[in-house]
DNA sequence: TTGTACGCGTTATCAA
DNA sequence: TTGATAACGCGTACAA
């Protein structure tokens, strides 16, 4: 009796799926209401919030949610509730390492705590970041996003429509995650000063870059306390094409050890020198920023100052969560820290030049 | 007349947002109705299909929908259409690089065309990706699965119910876009006949890889052709750490020239031989499948039989699109091409081991 | 060309 | 504990 017919064979025309939709129109809660003999809205408390109903009724309906193959859908429910357990993180750049492993972070914490993540890119442009977080913010209930290129007033403009959370950025007023960059700074000038250097460059990021500058700043500060000379170059494009152009103004700046603002810059770097004969670390160490995928790859393997870019995806997405359901009210900054990774392009200089 | 009161000081008790979503309800259809002095269907009408409306009243609409900000509710919207302007892309793995540049031809074209990607990741689970497939299922209008791990019959009851583009992998009834490998085989087998090798190796990929069965065919068939020896070897996992796993076999093998799965498997396998003292490519050429980012990143750079990962994507997510559309029904096999690109760890063996 | 009325699947309110 | 019924915001026959 509690079987409906088995609807195999011979199938009344007027048993034929009324809207049609794309051909099989899912179970609702009201064919489980008709199944289980109950009201729908009964249905919809068993399955929402379980214990606001009779145990009885309770399998009854779980039975024939089962039997039905039920599964909510989440537009219809996201229609009343205004949630939809979906939230939005967006990249500059998906094709740059150094956000794979926030995706990866903030995908796994995400699919854990059951909520959907939807995926956007910004192409380095603030106008395309700001009119992709508007799309994303009508289909989300959150959003993280992973150094921001627009405004700090933009970003808070959003933060008060929904819960966003910022990586690699402090926005006053708003929840982030941020590398400290100060120990990975100061341990990667340390190992210079002990290896002799005296004059160490920095190769900038982009201008719009929060993060570069910051890098900037520790570099310039932990140089200071060691008594060594900073100098400050600028690049055209945070990537290996835009690290090989730089290659120039390195050797005139006359310093034995460059540090840059991510690793690509690092590694186009280091192929534009070796290309002119110059050895590394022999000539000239190299330090770049993030240990991005295939840092190691290089020969040889690149010293860098490590960001734990998933973690920060993790706790990005967890913060975010925990806003959504309410725990954490506090919109403050949480660093994660920074390491040295000491690997084969940076050491004491040869005194043959 | 055409501005409502600006509700910024005294606001009557009553006029409190009924529901009070999160804060700040969105303007609806009736809102911008109420400002135009119209009938909210003909908002709709106006918003969606331009046209089935005066140019007067068109005009009018959109000034207030403009004035009050409004955009559509996605979920209002989805609920009667069943559509949702969104499509998945499920990945095996979102740390291999293999599927960044497939994510971003997908996440490319989707917003181009105004759609949103959401992605997921299978963790190389057959499993975890069938449960990842169904979750997404739900929320969106089509989906891809890029290398998927699962079943031929799970992936086509899938496509049974939303369209479905499956990339790197042939099954049949379900579009694909799948790179055809013999160009690029043939290509480099011929180098490497031409470079006098006569034993190659084939370093495979998971078993439940389509595609690293069929990049061995290619070798095979190919060596065949140039009257060449292949000897097949297994790897324990397609990564960085599986090839150098895989180094001791490979000398064991006795094959002066190796191809790999993939390009991680070259890399590791790479760092391995370098580390025992051998110089590739003048003991042992090294080639690999996909050209990922930081496969020159190596030195030698690394040779490698590119597959057109990101037009994967792009072509992948624009046949979705299109079928979406109602454009195409078929469901053939779309073929890209695959192409040698000659670096440095491939080449002539020396004479003196 | 425009307005009326209803349905989409769920949650939420209020009685029973 | 349960059942009716009204939203939620939008699309769409159907009628005007």
């Amino acid at each position: 009796m509690t079987e409906p017919q088995t609807p195999d064979t011979a199938q009344p025309a007027g048993s034929v799926k009324k809207h049609g939709r794309d051909g099989k129109s899912n179970a609702t809660i009201y064919d489980i209401a008709k199944m289980a003999g109950v009201n729908a809205s009964t249905v919809s408390r068993a399955l929402s919030k379980p214990g606001r109903v009779s145990s009885k009724t309770q399998k009854l309906i779980e039975d024939a949610a089962a039997q039905l193959n039920y599964q909510v859908n989440p537009f219809a429910r996201a229609l009343p509730t205004g949630k939809t357990n979906t939230f939005g993180l967006i990249v500059a750049d998906i094709t740059n390492p150094t956000f794979f492993d926030i995706i990866r972070g903030a995908e796994t914490t995400a699919t854990s705590r059951d909520y959907t993540l939807v995926l956007a890119e910004s192409a380095e442009s603030p106008a395309t970041e700001l009119t992709a977080a508007r799309r994303l913010m009508a289909t989300v209930d959150g959003l993280i996003l992973a150094s921001p290129r627009m405004d700090d007033d933009n970003i808070r403009a959003l933060a008060q429509d929904k819960p966003v959370v910022v990586i690699n950025r402090e926005v006053d007023g708003v929840p982030c995650v941020v590398p400290d960059v100060n120990k990975g700074i100061s341990e990667a000038v340390r190992s210079m000063a002990a290896n002799g250097h005296q004059r160490i460059a920095y190769v900038a990021g982009p201008p719009q870059s929060w993060m570069s500058e910051r890098r900037w700043e520790g570099v310039q500060a932990a140089c200071d306390w060691s008594r060594l000379e900073a100098v400050r170059l600028e690049s055209s494009k945070p990537t290996v094409d835009g690290g090989r152009k730089t290659a120039r103004d390195v050797r005139a700046s006359g310093a034995t050890a460059v540090m840059t603002y991510n690793d690509l810059l690092a590694i186009g770097l280091m192929q534009e020198l070796q290309a002119a004969g110059i050895v590394v670390p022999d000539h000239i160490s190299i330090i770049g920023f993030d240990d991005i995928f295939g840092a190691d790859f290089t020969t040889p393997p690149l010293t860098t100052v490590r960001s734990p870019l998933g973690e920060c995806g993790e706790a990005a997405a967890t913060r975010l969560l925990d806003l959504l359901h309410g725990s954490g009210e506090q919109a403050g900054t949480l660093s994660v820290e920074t390491e040295l990774v000491l690997r084969g392009s940076s050491g004491r200089i040869l005194p043959a030049k």
